[in-house]
DNA sequence: CCTTCACCCTGCACGC
DNA sequence: TGCGTGCAGGGTGAAG
């Protein structure tokens, strides 16, 4: 579910509630997400929220002493609830605060994970990530650099984590959309201009997203129930056989790298400058 | 090094 | 109505 912009909603939703709260409670529901939650959990007890962080898709709620590291995977969300709502069926993780509020982790697929930490210490997960897409670390002389003898596809390329950070699947589509490159075009082959014009498109894609409220397709939820509103402005993304609102062609799915991929073949045709005969 | 694939898990839409 | 199938916003680790 969650991007980076669904996961800097969340992060902007929860924080408002949560700073300056001190986490009475700490309830575990069910500890079998990606990685088993730990009783250690309970070390938060007590301490005072003083800041609510975003690296990537990470969410980093730090007291003092220690901070959670949050991951949404593919279905989990965080809302500030009343304690008197009915815990709801994937509620696996509830914070209880101190101005009676409660902060819940829920997650029906569970590929997400939470994880605490000491205040010093970083786990090499974080420590390794790239740089950024909304920061001036992002840029083209470092898009240049990455994709250098990178054959895989331009948008596989841009989904891994390890090359920018917070490109998900929507808006890997949507900025190769805005962008006009065939998503199947070997990263290495991007053009100067190309490049330049894919960096300045997942930053714009990105940023409208946040400015929305991120997207719902189904059941993303920003942390008081409201639902994002970018859902609206897809342009490619679940669009298949529909008219392309450029050239009116119709769009096309493909696979590629096991995820689900949106293009129109007319717009976004170049796929390789290798020049054929 | 690179790329591909199965897998973790539940819920939902779809076709029969 | 129910049942089976495939698919879903992410990320890892193994295998080729």
């Amino acid at each position: 579910m969650p991007e980076l912009p669904e996961v800097e909603i969340t992060k902007q939703g929860i924080m408002p509630h949560v700073i300056g709260q001190s986490i009475d409670r700490v309830d575990i529901h069910h500890r079998s997400l990606r990685y088993p939650v730990s009783d250690a959990l309970t070390l938060m007890e007590g301490g005072v929220i003083t800041d609510v962080t975003r690296r990537a898709k990470y969410l980093m709620i730090h007291s003092d002493g220690f901070y959670l590291v949050i991951h949404l995977g593919m279905s989990g969300s965080l809302r500030i609830s009343q304690p008197d709502e009915p815990r709801k069926k994937h509620d696996h993780i509830i914070f209880g605060l101190s101005n009676g509020l409660e902060l819940r982790y829920h997650d029906p697929r569970r590929f997400g994970f939470v994880q605490i930490y000491h205040g010093d210490e970083v786990p090499a997960y974080i420590t390794k990530l790239a740089p950024e897409p909304l920061s001036s670390d992002f840029n083209d002389a470092y898009f240049k650099k990455i994709i250098q003898n990178k054959k895989q596809p331009i948008k596989a390329f841009i989904m891994d984590q390890k090359f920018v950070v917070g490109v998900g699947n929507i808006y890997a589509n949507e900025a190769l959309f805005m962008s006009r490159i065939h998503p199947e075009k070997p990263a290495q082959d991007l053009k100067p201009k190309e490049q330049k014009l894919l960096v300045e498109a997942i930053k714009t894609v990105l940023s409208r997203a946040i400015g929305e409220g991120g997207t719902t397709l189904k059941d993303f939820v920003q942390p008081d129930g409201t639902h994002g509103y970018f859902a609206h402005s897809l342009s490619v993304y679940g669009r298949d056989k529909t008219p392309c609102i450029h050239c009116g062609v119709e769009i096309q799915k493909i696979v590629i790298a096991q995820r689900s991929t949106y293009f129109c073949p007319v717009c976004q045709s170049s796929k390789s400058i290798k020049i054929t005969k």
